[in-house]
DNA sequence: ACGCTTTAGTTGAAAGTTGAACAAATATTG
DNA sequence: CAATATTTGTTCAACTTTCAACTAAAGCGT
């Protein structure tokens, strides 16, 4: 790979551009969805978990597949899931195919507290993003995103695989 | 605004396609970074901070202006830095101007690191994200999440003004 | 059936973050 | 110029996240 040498090192102004507008806008928005999200006493992350299982066959998952689906390490799903738990959105139950596992099962209280939150976050995610977009550019960022997403997976098997 | 009662409440197949795709994105790449620069004993917002100094006139900001630069809080800021300056990477010095403030001021050893680190990083940059954008990707993704920023501006200080 | 390895999930301690309360210095206003 | 309000940065306590160690149950190879 000795052409890899001859790539430009740094990042020329249009990229470095396109970088920092990315990278800054990123957490702004993640803030103001936050923030939206604050009076449903629900943060982002509890959030997503509530809408996995909401998706999941009989409102439930396997802990292990939710803490891939979510994007947590297993320990942060488990801390998360016992005040989650508290807040009587979720509770866990014993599995019986295999007695290591346990369920984490959605409550009829986490769903409520899920429909009622759902509007309001859609309406953040819109104003906050989508509504700044065109049909083009919707179209253009799925494109675009699809390819970083499938070209990091490979990445990551890749690395894995050195191992 | 009689006329908002009429938007869609829910986001349309392509809306969602678009947010699903951005929003996992973004936390694999930035996990992918995160590794990326573990390497050189520097988390991402640390990285920013030093950056941020680095850039700065006589590489010294002070504490509050580091922190709205580096879009975090004051607390925060303050904790890392106790850490930043274990390291050897800044210090803080007396302001003579406001007695109340300090200034967070880049270290030799704090530039050496991050100019260490620097290649590595945007090598990291390239990979993950940039190398997978075509020019035109670039200059899209510019355009849009700059249009978004400005949004998020402006709906930052409407807010601010209703309080 | 026997060890050995892997997988599922939890735990506890350390580290990081948040938000409110605070002290000190400066700015503003009557 | 005194009283009040604001700004600067830190600190404490509560909460969250990470990392490594751990238990228990499967799985696997012989």
């Amino acid at each position: 790979m000795a052409i890899k040498k001859l790539e430009p090192k740094w990042l020329n102004p249009r990229e470095m551009k396109a970088w920092r507008s990315y990278i800054q806008t990123v957490r702004r928005m993640m803030e103001a969805l936050e923030a939206d999200l604050s009076p449903h006493e629900l943060s982002l992350p509890d959030y997503e978990v509530l809408v996995l299982l909401s998706e999941a066959e009989g409102r439930r998952l396997r802990m292990t597949e939710l803490a891939e689906a979510g994007l947590i390490s297993k320990s942060r799903l488990s801390h998360r899931m016992k005040v989650m738990e508290k807040a009587g959105w979720v509770k866990r139950e014993a599995c019986k195919e295999d007695r290591r596992g346990l369920w984490a099962v959605m409550t009829d209280r986490g769903w409520k507290t899920l429909v009622k939150a759902a509007p309001d976050h859609t309406e953040s995610i819109r104003n906050r993003f989508i509504d700044h977009l065109t049909v083009k550019d919707q179209e253009d960022m799925a494109r675009i995103f699809d390819r970083v997403h499938s070209q990091l997976r490979e990445q990551y098997l890749a690395e894995q695989d050195k191992k």
